[in-house]
DNA sequence: GTCTATAATTGGATAGAC
DNA sequence: GTCTATCCAATTATAGAC
């Protein structure tokens, strides 16, 4: 997640107002007006900052978990370590994954979403594997990463919501531990 | 997906032209002029034949895939057989389920994408499995098949889209198949 | 840079004649 | 059961004064 780009005051206002609303209560559901009062400017403001709505959904949703410690631990752990690190993202990675997919509809937002499992799950995995096949797993190990995160927060499965925490993490991440290191 | 419970000719125009517009442009860019335009009936009549738009939605779309031939399959051999059933679904329960997944944020359309993954993915797979955890691993099993369709039709993996068909059934099949006879 | 006012469109839903 | 006409609310986006 980028810091805001802040030049003026009222832009820092308007990206952290819409910010906090999209991955709270989505796309759909939250209006230019409601960004304006929210950070407390006028609503054609938020137009004329950032062109269009759009434009600025996809500049506050940018989901980038890239910075995370996985390029450190060891490979043989890899697999329980992502999983317990994509469990453990704060609320605010949950809001901004659930607006991105349900408002995948649109082309411009769909590719930002195909950009962030690129970057987020493919790439931080595949740069850690060895073989012919590396790309493939990686792609395959993704998905079921991809997975957890549909079930827990899409699915909403709450049975697997109220089992241990570390149960999941040794049992999933035994299965992508055999795609990491097979 | 259940067929239409066609009453009137009217409702059954409905019924079939709201299928496949929510189906193909979703929720959100499906207005009731358009479903009313499609199915030649005046707008007014999807209003008071379905009481609602969202109503109307949740009627027409059902994700029920437990017709399933699963239950016939060797248990030795489901996990490929789940996957390959999961890939060649045809394209009509592909635009459900991506409609059902990006109209998610509403509370009843989300209660209904959880009774579909229930019914369609975890319990077909826990009548199958024995053992005291059998639940657990039913839901990490559903998980797992959620992220493959996750990766293909919401991150649009293009690579693994284009990747041989068989070498996913096989591969991801292996990983499914490593949770119902651990 | 900011605000007022409003354009221009679209949406879901309803009333009442036939 | 069906259609005409419309209400009412909400949306994004813009024009122009300050």
């Amino acid at each position: 997640m980028s810091d805001s780009p802040a030049r003026t005051p009222t832009q820092s206002a308007i990206w952290a107002a819409a910010l906090r609303l999209f991955s709270e209560n989505g796309y759909a559901a939250t209006s230019v007006r409601d960004i304006g009062a929210a950070a407390g400017v006028d609503p054609s403001l938020v137009i004329r900052h950032f062109g269009s709505k759009e434009a600025l959904f996809l500049a506050t949703m940018q989901l980038d978990l890239s910075a995370n410690p996985l390029t450190s631990t060891p490979l043989e752990t890899l697999g329980a370590t992502f999983i317990d690190s994509v469990l453990t993202t704060d609320e605010h990675v949950r809001g901004v994954f659930l607006a991105l997919l349900r408002a995948s509809g649109s082309d411009g937002i769909s590719s930002q979403l195909r950009e962030a499992h690129e970057q987020s799950f493919v790439a931080p995995l595949r740069d850690r594997m060895t073989g012919p096949d590396a790309d493939l797993r990686a792609r395959l190990a993704a998905a079921l990463v991809g997975g957890l995160l549909y079930a827990l927060w899409v699915a909403g499965d709450e049975a697997l919501l109220a089992t241990d925490h570390d149960e999941v993490v040794r049992r999933y991440g035994e299965l992508l531990q055999s795609l990491i290191t097979p």
